[in-house]
RNA sequence: GGCUGCGUAGCAAAAUGGUUAUGCAGUGGCCUGCAAAGCCAUCUACGGCGGUUCGAUUCCGCCCGCAGCCUCCA
């Protein structure tokens, strides 16, 4: 029994989908004018991980993720470039879906973009402004009249009183009241524009949810999804053109996910304290990345720091390890009462960070019967393997994780991977193994120890199996640098 | 000022009205030539003050501290 938090009674609810088996999602994507920041990565991610779920648990889901490619940003920093605004559109939504990929995070199923949703929002807006829900302002752009919907503040729990607008940021004079937002746009002159009964102009912001999520999913679907900060007034606003428009209920349950923080703080670009997902990925593999965002809950706010990254890849790690020599064959019997502990804390609002002990309690537990009982081991490796997939990780072959990494050069900033693919590397470590076994024969421990240590040295670990064979693998950031430089 | 939400051991992070979270780090042990990995054991907790209760980290109230929203933002 699925429960999720709902934003708009803020508290959990038994999910009923409108449609029995069947699940509409939207979640509000990205403006494209930049790269992706961390923050960015965990909407995807998080609602990733929603999304396999809901298939998992046998619905038919039309997940719907939209791109913002057109708003006052995006129009600025194509003029800062000198180009044009869908190329740099285009640039961005690509880099966009390159990260997605990095991530692990499946494309969703319709991915509107706003310019190719024009009609829908003009239809939208004309409905508004003839049930006298909007207006034209004394500029010739259109706005939203606040005051004339009822239900406006219930998703953010505000009311208009409270709001005090204009006490941060001037009043705009052509709006019948200070809380009123735009609905279309009118262009200035050489700015991208559509033709519409008002008048040469562009979509506001606001107005593109509303179109683009009832044109993909009906006036009336199941879930609505992005970050806390959307909640109000985008959220809200959403509501109110669209029950305004529709006349019909829009949205069953609301969900938002927490903020990423650097030092206690929000990572925005106004603060410009982000780090983009293709900057940490180049210090850390896209898994770590995954597995540092499931490791919190979606809703809690989550700290972004080099040592969380090096936790999270030390963790990983330890799955993978767990995993490392058993072969996992699908057939076999599984150990239900994982996958039943893994569904309850999936069940339970997502909680992805008590999921994820439930795959460390295998690992255990893998961990323990390896040797003795390879049959037993061979299930509990497939349910890890299955259980992780779920989450979107542990995909990958354990040895390559293992023998893949970064290694730091402590003595300066150079850091690179260490690609098991490498042919040369890998022979040059198999040969000093060799070497070791002599030693270790003659029980020259001396020689045995220099070769390890000077392995280690140069970023190697070496394992020594019961069987007196020898593995390597790459030390992971923690064992390297443990206070994350 | 208004409205949300949070405060758990060295770090991170869950659940829970009375019973082991979990990962990393620490300590002791097993294993090992010695390590590493793994296993076993173990130390660090529930912001403060009251209240409800046989019993509260968990419910209620107040206080303190932190974050977010009230402007574009995932």
């Amino acid at each position: 029994m699925l429960k999720i938090y709902n934003t708009l009674t803020r508290k959990k609810e038994l999910f009923q989908p409108r449609v029995a088996g069947k699940v509409g999602l939207y979640v509000c994507g990205m403006t494209v004018y930049d790269y992706c920041h961390i923050g960015h990565a965990r909407v995807m991610v998080v609602f990733d991980t929603v999304a396999r779920y809901f298939r998992h648990q046998g619905y038919e889901l039309t997940y719907v993720r939209n791109i913002t490619d057109i708003d006052d940003k995006i129009i600025q920093r194509a003029i800062e470039n000198g180009e044009d605004y869908g190329t740099l559109t285009e640039r961005f939504i690509d880099a966009m879906h390159e990260d997605e990929r990095a991530l692990a995070v499946l494309p969703p199923d319709l991915e509107p973009r706003a310019t190719q949703s024009i009609d829908a929002i003009i239809a939208m807006i004309k409905t508004l402004v003839a049930k006298d829900l909007a207006y034209v302002g004394s500029n010739g752009d259109v706005f939203y009249a606040v005051n004339q919907f009822k239900g406006y503040g219930q998703l953010s729990g505000k009311n208009l009183d409270d709001l005090q607008a204009g006490e941060r940021v001037g009043v705009d004079m052509a709006k019948r009241n200070p809380m009123d937002f735009v609905l279309w746009k009118m262009a200035k002159a050489n700015e991208p524009a559509w033709e519409s009964p008002w008048g040469l102009g562009r979509p506001g912001w606001h107005i593109e949810c509303s179109a683009m999520s009832t044109c993909c999913l009906g006036n009336h679907f199941d879930i609505h999804g992005g970050g806390m900060d959307l909640q109000f007034p985008h959220h809200e606003n959403e509501i109110a053109q669209s029950e305004g428009a529709t006349g019909e209920k829009f949205v069953n349950v609301w969900m938002h996910n927490g903020f990423v923080r650097v030092d206690d703080e929000k990572m925005s670009k106004s603060l410009g304290n982000f780090f983009t997902v293709r900057e940490v990925l180049q210090r850390y593999r896209p898994e770590a990345i995954r597995f540092f965002i499931l490791s919190s809950h979606y809703r809690s706010p989550l700290n972004y720091s080099d040592e969380q990254l090096n936790d999270a890849e030390a963790a990983l790690t330890r799955l993978y390890r767990a995993l490392n020599e058993v072969k996992s064959v699908f057939n076999e019997t599984v150990d239900e009462s994982y996958i039943t502990r893994f569904k309850q804390a999936m069940d339970d609002d997502f909680n992805t960070r008590v999921a994820l002990s439930v795959l460390f309690g295998l690992a255990k537990e893998l961990n323990k019967i390896k040797e003795a009982d390879p049959h037993k081991a061979c299930a509990l490796a497939a349910t890890l393997k299955y259980l992780g997939g779920l989450l979107g990780i542990l995909q990958n072959d354990p040895e390559s994780h293992l023998k893949t990494g970064i290694v730091s050069q402590s003595t300066s900033e150079f850091t690179k991977w260490l690609i098991h693919d490498d042919e040369q590397f890998k022979k040059d470590i198999e040969k000093q193994i060799e070497e070791r076994r002599n030693a270790k024969k003659a029980k020259d421990w001396a020689r045995a120890d220099w070769i390890r240590n000077s392995l280690k040295d140069s970023g190697v670990i070496l394992e020594d199996a019961p069987d007196g064979t020898t593995s390597w693998r790459i030390p992971t950031r923690m064992e390297v640098d443990p206070y994350g430089k």
